[in-house]
DNA sequence: TTTGAATGAAACGGAACCGAAACAATTAGC
DNA sequence: GCTAATTGTTTCGGTTCCGTTTCATTCAAA
């Protein structure tokens, strides 16, 4: 059985999960950044700046400056392929799957609570 | 019943979710943009800079310039209170009302389309 | 009426981000 | 080997956002 939510459901739980993010102490990150580290943590590996570039339509340089930030929060780490010195493999760390884990506790929460 | 989601499933429709977003032509607001949109829209009225800071934990001049953007954007209006003119008052717009149903019929499209 | 509190905006320096273009490093093709 | 293509990064000028502080306006209380 899919998922089946009202407008009013939606629009309640994208409020509820942007709140609990913004009050929260843990960095916010932008929208595209959220949507890489999701698609890194989500996504099958090898990731490539290429890669996620596309899979987000937006340039490299979007991708790099992304990774820079999230890099230097240690939510992402970054290794040169050994077979196409051309490439950079994007790895997953330890406190960036916390991360992800933490932003999947707080929407199942929101949902829990979300009115019939 | 309340709605019941799997970690993998959260995680997944905010991933498709960001990813439509970021894919789209619209412009991205930040989360701190989205959050006070979405109260604006939301939560009853009236709404006031104060109000919305103290509902996200963060300064006025935060919620001053996410009004002057969206503003521009023309996603929220902003109205001196005839009745105390210290406060000012931020009302929809139409605008801001097909830019948030936009964003409430995205996460049902992604929702819909979750794996069982 | 005058002092103090409350509200929202503006000013400030610093940081991050943007799109576009140019760049070095590496590989592929001939 | 040598040219062309690919990959990721850097640079450029400009914009936006941030936290903090300061300010103007308005209301409340004495």
């Amino acid at each position: 059985m899919p998922i089946a939510l009202r407008p009013s459901q939606s629009l309640r739980l994208l409020q509820q999960f942007t709140l609990s993010e913004v009050r929260d102490d843990a960095p916010d990150l932008t929208l595209r950044q959220m949507a890489i580290l999701l698609t890194i943590y989500l996504d099958p590996p090898p990731h490539t700046v290429r890669g996620l570039a596309a899979r987000l339509g937006v340039s490299k340089p979007v991708i790099t400056r992304a990774l820079d930030t999230m890099g230097a929060l240690k939510l992402v780490s970054r290794h040169r392929d050994q077979l196409d010195k051309r490439n950079v493999l994007i790895r997953r760390t330890v406190e960036g799957a916390l991360y992800v884990e933490r932003l999947g506790d707080a929407i199942i929460a929101k949902a829990m609570e979300l009115p019939i």
